[in-house]
DNA sequence: CGTGTGACTCGGT
DNA sequence: GACCGAGCCACAC
């Protein structure tokens, strides 16, 4: 087992900061880290995801809405998802825009 | 050190 | 709204 380099903490740290009902973008996180662009890399840091039940990944989802790729692992997220207050419809984000987080920070 | 891969994003058609 | 291609970054091999 080996620890996360800090790019990856980064986004583990920032993931956290999410509020409950609210959500982000990879590029949004990305560009948290100073690092925009690196949507992908922050998508790989989530995937690896060492600390599962302590960073929400659920509430991270794509620039258009979607869910995004951690649905195929984390399908229930959905629902607690929605326990949090985002409601999703055909695995997309109600008044997205309006619940993603104007600022991580 | 070079290559390949991936939970992405944007612009054009 | 959907499809295609190119660009971007970090990690594993």
């Amino acid at each position: 087992m080996k620890e996360p380099t800090e790019f990856e903490q980064k986004v583990y740290d920032v993931t956290t900061r999410i509020s409950p009902g609210r959500v982000a973008t990879y590029g949004q996180i990305a560009q948290a880290l100073g690092q925009p662009g690196a949507a992908r890399a922050v998508g790989n840091a989530l995937n690896k995801n060492p600390f599962a039940p302590r960073v929400p990944c659920h509430r991270v989802v794509k620039s258009t809405g979607e869910l995004g790729g951690f649905a195929s692992g984390c399908t229930k997220k959905e629902d607690l998802l929605k326990r949090e207050g985002v409601e999703i419809k055909n695995g997309r984000v109600v008044d997205f825009e309006r619940k993603l987080t104007g600022r991580l920070l």
